[in-house]
DNA sequence: TATTGTTATACTCTATAACTATA
DNA sequence: TATAGTTATAGAGTATAACAATA
């Protein structure tokens, strides 16, 4: 009865349920990140960013936020411990000048280029319990539960 | 160019990459509860621990750590709060005593119950992008990833 | 009035290391 | 020596609310 051991544990129906699986799998993913990449440059948080800015370059901090679920607060000291690194300028465009506009600087983008070879390759890696079919058929239904594609 | 809304931004390659795509399903599904089950009597984390607790009682502190991958130090103050509010019973059992056996209080099984009903039902509705078919088989996916039956 | 971003504050989760007690 | 749990401390992430500037 009384578990001695993870592998005696009952979970019952949570089990079965999305949200708590989703939890788990993040989190180990994240875990074995930290492991497997003392050394790297960014974060997965900042690669996220610094990657979306590179790809969108002029990009404004409010959709940045939306699109990753970072909220507005949380994206200004974000954004401002990327720009104290040098990684990345603000801009205020002349037709609203409320807004910023964010901009990889050339110093990230080559920083950047050796992390995306890491990043990737850990991408893969973690996929390793599934088969590669597997791996596409998880990418195709977190995109629909995510409602991205 | 610069996208000017959440629909026209680029991801590229991070569309495809398992890590993000987990993250960002972690993220939209914790924001969901929270909208939906404001006045719930537990946050996720707390469900899942009592959860556990409940369906394998006198399970050890540091086995429901493991099992749920929260670090020693963390599970000290989680257990700590739930026994400053009646939920959870620790014992130091006999044969090995540095270790702590956790139990629900009688009261918490009753509040338990009742979590149950509301935290599977907003399980259900998170699916809701998916078919049942898709659910299942993202079901099967992440517990293949994880390791887990 | 609504929106963009900032500031201030607080709470949760996590990580680390030093510690106690038990084995 | 190793393990289970605790304590203390720090950092990241997130939430809220109040605020300024601009639309």
């Amino acid at each position: 009865m009384a578990a001695r051991s993870p592998a005696d544990v009952d979970l019952g129906r949570l089990e079965g349920a999305l949200g708590f699986l989703l939890r788990l799998a993040q989190l180990r993913t994240q875990a074995r990140f930290f492991e497997e990449n003392a050394e790297a440059d960014f974060k997965p948080g900042e690669f996220t960013v610094l990657w979306v800015i590179w790809h969108n370059p002029g990009i404004r901090q409010s959709v940045l936020g939306q699109k990753l679920m970072i909220k507005r607060a949380h994206m200004t000291k974000l954004v401002r411990s990327l720009e104290d690194r040098g990684l990345v300028t603000r801009r205020i465009p002349e037709d609203d000048r409320r807004a910023v506009e964010l901009t990889l600087s050339t110093g990230a983008e080559t920083q950047m280029k050796r992390a995306e070879t890491r990043f990737f390759a850990f991408e893969e890696r973690i996929g390793a319990p599934l088969s590669k079919t597997e791996v596409e058929q998880l990418n195709v239904l977190l995109r629909k539960f995510l409602g991205l594609g």
